[in-house]
Order: structure tokens, then C-alpha cells, then sequence
DNA sequence: ATAAGGCTTCCAGTCACTGGAAGGTCAAGG
DNA sequence: CCTTGACCTTCCAGTGACTGGAAGCCTTAT
């Protein structure tokens, strides 16, 4: 099939589908006319790496997940190392967040939010001097 | 004073400096010789950047943040509306990091993680049908 | 005179796409 | 047979916010 029905089954833009291709994360064949032929097999990966990417993961991870898809002889344990790696990246940046968060909702708790200038959270940016 | 001794006063980088000058956000003079000369009212810029930085606005919301710093006729609810934005755009992350984080826990709880092939994360990457 | 360290500009790379221009291909309708 | 429109191709540029590196100028100390 060609890239405009892989994009439907797969969920994916065909700019992202061609992307993957220049990326060498899924190679399609060519038909006669130049066009990218792409086998149920292609769509499979592609459909494949949509759900990686929107469970997050990289697609470097994705790369290696695919390898790891295709080899039927793989240890879970390497997939699993992949998603446990993701998992504390996940962890390490919603902690981040919910510190900025509690942070900054202090700040705007604070801030009257009128037409006078005073606003503690100018003040905050400016540094504990100004 | 010069650009090293500016990076120090700010904590920022000297190329992050000279890249906030290419963007406009703190443009420094110039001495005779070509050097970037950064004023004390230029350094508290700085500084004030890379506060608003870490609390995760754009460098575009820095500006306009800036820019309010600078108006001591400005109404706090300008700064605070900016602030509020950012507060819900981290809300809606973490919300989405903490789906992330589920589904992904899920998976990596239910695989062995062993040198077997079977593998429920790549069951659900490979979807529905496979 | 030279060496070290700081400064300059410019170019390229990061990540994962996304938009757009210019042009080739194909099937259907007049 | 011609045109229209949908689909496909490649290539180039831009996103955000830097970061690394090369080539070369300036200043200060020895």
C-alpha cells in the first residue's frame, strides 16, 4: 500500500512515516513509480512505534524496541530494562514538575492580580536583593 | 564588566548570554575592543531570566515577564495571568506523565524480566491482534 | 616574545517532527 | 485526448533553547 493508507492504519502523519524512513526506523520497498510500498509487516512497525512514542518513549527506545519485537528470542529482561529506565525518566520529571508547580502556585496564590503594580511574584524573579 | 564575569554573577552559561543577545531578551553594550559589557541593571536581567527559567516559563513568557519587570506601572494581574497560564500548562503535564506513568508501571509490573521471550510490554506495543 | 586565558563570530548539531514549494503520477470525467 | 484533483516525490527551512567546536582577535603576565 502506499504511504497515504499506512498513514491511516497506523495513526500516524505521513511526514512522520516518511521521517521514520530517512531515520532508517522503518524502510518501506518502492514501487515502479518511486512511490513507498508499504507491506502489513511495514504498518505493523509503524503501529508499533506510534503506541511506543505515545507511552514516551524515545525513538531511540523505539529503535530498540523494534528490534526486540522482531526477535523472538529476546529476553524480557531487555525490554524490560528499556521501560524501567522510561519509567524512572517519567518519575524524575514529575517530580520536577510538582516542585515548579508547588513553587509557583505559591507565587500566585500570593499576587493580589489587580491594576497595582506590587505582585510577589516579580518580586520572586528579581532575586531576594531587589 | 565582561561577558565570564556576567555568566558568573547570573549563573548562566556564556554562550546561553550571548544567544539571550541574538534573541533580543538582554542585549548588552560594547566596549571599544568588541567585548559584550554587562551593566549591574543588565546582570539583574540576566538573573531575573534565569530564575523565571528554572520555574519552567518559555523563554518568550520570560520576556514578556521582563518586560513587566521593568514597567513599575504595570498591573499585577499581567504577571499573574502569565504565571496562572504556565501553572496549568505544568497541571496538564504532570497529568499526562502521571497517565504515562501508570499504564507504564502496569506493564513493567507484569513482565518476569527474565531471559524468556514473553513479554507483556511488547504484547501491548505490538497491539491488540498480535 | 610568547603563552595562557578570555573574548569574538559563524556554523553545525540536538530531538522529533512539521510546513511548504516545486514537480511527477494516476484515475476519473468531459 | 485533455484536464482536474488527489496523491505521491524530493528538498529546504523552521521549531525551542541552547550547546559544541573551529578559527581567530585581545589582554595580561612572564
Amino acid at each position: 500500500m502506499n504511504i497515504g493508507e499506512a498513514a491511516k492504519q497506523s495513526g500516524l502523519p505521513a511526514k512522520t512515516i516518511r521521517y521514520y524512513e530517512e531515520i532508517s526506523l522503518v524502510v518501506p520497498g518502492r514501487s515502479g513509480n518511486g512511490y513507498r510500498t508499504y507491506s502489513p509487516t511495514d504498518v505493523h512497525k509503524l503501529q508499533f512505534v506510534q503506541r511506543a512514542r505515545g507511552l514516551g518513549f524515545s525513538v531511540e527506545d523505539c529503535r530498540a524496541l523494534l528490534s526486540l519485537y522482531e526477535d523472538d528470542q529476546r529476553a524480557s529482561a531487555d525490554v524490560k530494562a528499556i521501560a524501567t529506565e522510561h519509567l524512572s525518566e517519567i518519575e524524575a520529571k514529575i517530580a520536577e514538575l510538582k516542585a515548579l508547580h508547588k513553587t509557583l502556585k505559591h507565587l500566585v496564590d500570593h499576587c493580589h492580580g489587580d491594576d497595582r503594580p506590587h505582585c510577589p511574584i516579580i518580586d520572586d524573579l528579581a532575586g531576594p536583593d531587589h
